[in-house]
DNA sequence: CACCGGGTTAACGTAATGTTAATTGTTATC
DNA sequence: GATAACAATTAACATTACGTTAACCCGGTG
């Protein structure tokens, strides 16, 4: 395998030439380009395996990018690892969602930046991204252009909060979300509701997953996240 | 790197000697001082990696050295580790609490000194984890995304206190810990409860750990530390 | 307007977890 | 080796978090 390029689309001059110093000295190939535009360009051109994403950008902004990267027939496998300031919680939620891989909150040292880096890289890595942006976990395949989601081979009946609930938590399997964070996903910022009622949600996606309704685990005290 | 340069605070003259020689032996750099005023400044003159700092001082006494060192600007990252004789059990708890890492309990043999030393120069070289990076040590991986915690490849079924305090010691290796830091850590500040309390979770954790529970230590008079 | 589907809440039972207090075991010190 | 201090352990008890049901709300639609 020849050296992995990585594409590093970020405004600050400094945290550019970090990322880049960084990554050069651990054995990557590193481009950095300071505008959403640019690294649209750049990504479809040079095809990374792997890109670093500011979602603070000028111009177009960071989620616009990452919408239009998964949109790219070119690009849309190509890993994304965002990177925010913090307190912009929503947005990284919104990224994952749009399809990001992960993220990692400014301020953050070389080393968590290598690590992250490696684990995204060893994951993708392994399992060749699929044809389109169906996601598929064990049994369950979702489709969220059309908006559908087959179980073992049989289409599930959701109800729209329904489907976006399993397809967020799906879209990163493993990962413990709390109850705010899935309401985040689906509703939007600062949507204020009961603890209770994302139970509810829950509790009725797992009603129509029947058997597979173990797919959906609790994690007590913490939140939800889909069998890994 | 250039040499390290140690600043021991101590106003007995053998003990300062003692250590100066042994440190010098060892090569790092020893600076001495034997009162808490004249510490203050040298340490903000020279900002050396390490402070040896003796509780039991003239004048101004130990722990308001270490406070002071722990407020100022330039001072508050600088490693301290604490002398103290024994039976000064609770200032040595307060010295943890005020953000000493380490202690150290006269008399010492050269040997005890010299690992405590460069255990605190070696952590202090790495940068601390944040909320979400995968946590690695030993026969142990420690997942905070994904709330999961595996024991050399089986995953360990903890409950989400005892996964916190875990994720906590073992982000801070070798780092002791009193009771109350932990129970703030997981549980928020100023959280109150009896000291067995923590000592019951303590006990549950290891017994998940089974054969290696003895990554969690005890000291004794003083709280917990996750083997180095 | 009345109905319907989807979503939210409130109430309550239950299981899981955490805390306490009492007992036993261990370690350090004289 | 006796004593005191501390830590581990246990079991009872208290608390918390989750799941579930049923009632309610709301916008859309016949």
């Amino acid at each position: 395998m020849s050296r992995q390029l990585i594409l590093i689309i970020e405004d600050d001059e400094d945290i550019r030439e970090l990322l880049v110093y960084n990554l050069e000295k651990n054995g990557y190939e590193a481009e950095a380009v300071e505008s959403g535009e640019t690294g649209l360009v750049s990504a479809s051109r040079r095809k990374p395996g792997l890109i670093l994403l500011d979602l603070m950008l000028p111009g177009m902004d960071g989620l616009s990018v990452c919408r239009q990267l998964k949109a790219g027939k070119a690009t849309h496998d190509v890993p994304i690892i965002i990177i925010s300031a913090k307190g912009e919680e929503t947005d990284i939620i919104t990224g994952l969602e749009l399809g990001a891989d992960d993220y990692l909150a400014k301020p953050f040292s070389p080393n968590i930046l290598l690590s992250r880096v490696r684990a995204v890289l060893r994951r993708t890595g392994q399992t060749p991204p699929d044809e389109n942006t169906i996601l598929m976990a064990h049994d369950l395949v979702i489709d969220p252009k059309k908006f559908k989601a087959m179980l073992a081979g049989r289409p599930l009946d959701l109800t729209t909060s329904e489907f976006r609930i399993l397809y967020y938590l799906a879209s990163h399997q493993g990962w413990v979300f709390t109850r705010y964070q899935i309401m985040d996903a689906i509703r939007g910022d600062g949507y204020v509701v009961t603890e209770r009622a994302i139970d509810v949600q829950i509790a009725g996606l797992r009603k129509k997953l029947g058997e597979y309704s173990g797919y959906i685990e609790t994690v007590r005290g913490v939140g939800y996240r889909f069998l890994e």
